[in-house]
DNA sequence: TATGAGATCAACT
DNA sequence: GTTGATCTCATAC
């Protein structure tokens, strides 16, 4: 997918993210869960200004931003809108179709549901570390192919945080059984 | 089903 | 010294 994909604002990006189908090495799968991370919000790593850690933020759409959460898991991002808007959006689910041994492998878990459903998750079934912090999408190892088809997105609060905690940034593939939480049914938070 | 602790590390205060 | 954009396992109900 180009740049002028990642060259909107995070929602944009964000909404079309779901359903569209993301492989490092040929595995992965279509994304069904998704977050949005502005950099005047302040739950995103990239408020309050560039440090060491979110330096990739603020760089051009387009690439990948990994970190490390609680010292034990890593998480992927894709850069959006402009360089130095530092916004991103996070990737927390997909559904598992293409390498399924290998996830299965990496992950020591059998259950397809549960191998990337969580940020964390997808990238120990994914081999995602911070060697690809800052890799661009359009290269291999990556592959992300636009969505075909019309989708049912739901959105909702995001999860896991402690600040904005009521902004409905968390989007996702509604009724999907590889999210890392339902979203309500009624479209209320 | 629900809740709670532990893992483990680097950014940031 | 504190705090997470998390996950798993154990224990309780």
């Amino acid at each position: 997918m180009a740049q002028d994909f990642f060259a909107r604002s995070v929602h944009e990006v964000a909404w079309d993210l779901i359903g569209a189908t993301f492989f490092v090495d040929g595995v992965g799968g279509p994304i069904v869960e998704v977050e949005a991370y502005h950099h005047t919000d302040p739950a995103a790593h990239s408020y309050g200004g560039q440090t060491a850690r979110n330096a990739v933020m603020f760089g051009p759409p387009g690439h990948v931003y990994v970190y490390r959460s609680y010292g034990v898991h890593w998480c992927v991002n894709f850069v959006c809108e402009a360089e130095g808007s530092a916004s991103a959006v996070l990737i927390r689910a997909l559904m598992p179709t293409e390498g399924l041994a290998v996830m299965r492998r990496r992950r020591g878990l059998s259950d397809e549901r549960l191998l990337c459903a969580g940020p964390g998750r997808l990238c120990e079934a994914l081999a995602i570390t911070s060697a690809y912090n800052g890799a661009p999408l359009d290269k291999a190892p990556f592959t992300l192919l636009a969505r075909t088809a019309p989708v049912e997105i739901a959105a909702g609060p995001r999860i896991g945080i402690s600040k904005a905690v009521d902004l409905p940034w968390r989007y996702g593939w509604a009724g999907s059984r590889f999210l890392s939480k339902p979203f309500r049914a009624d479209g209320k938070f």
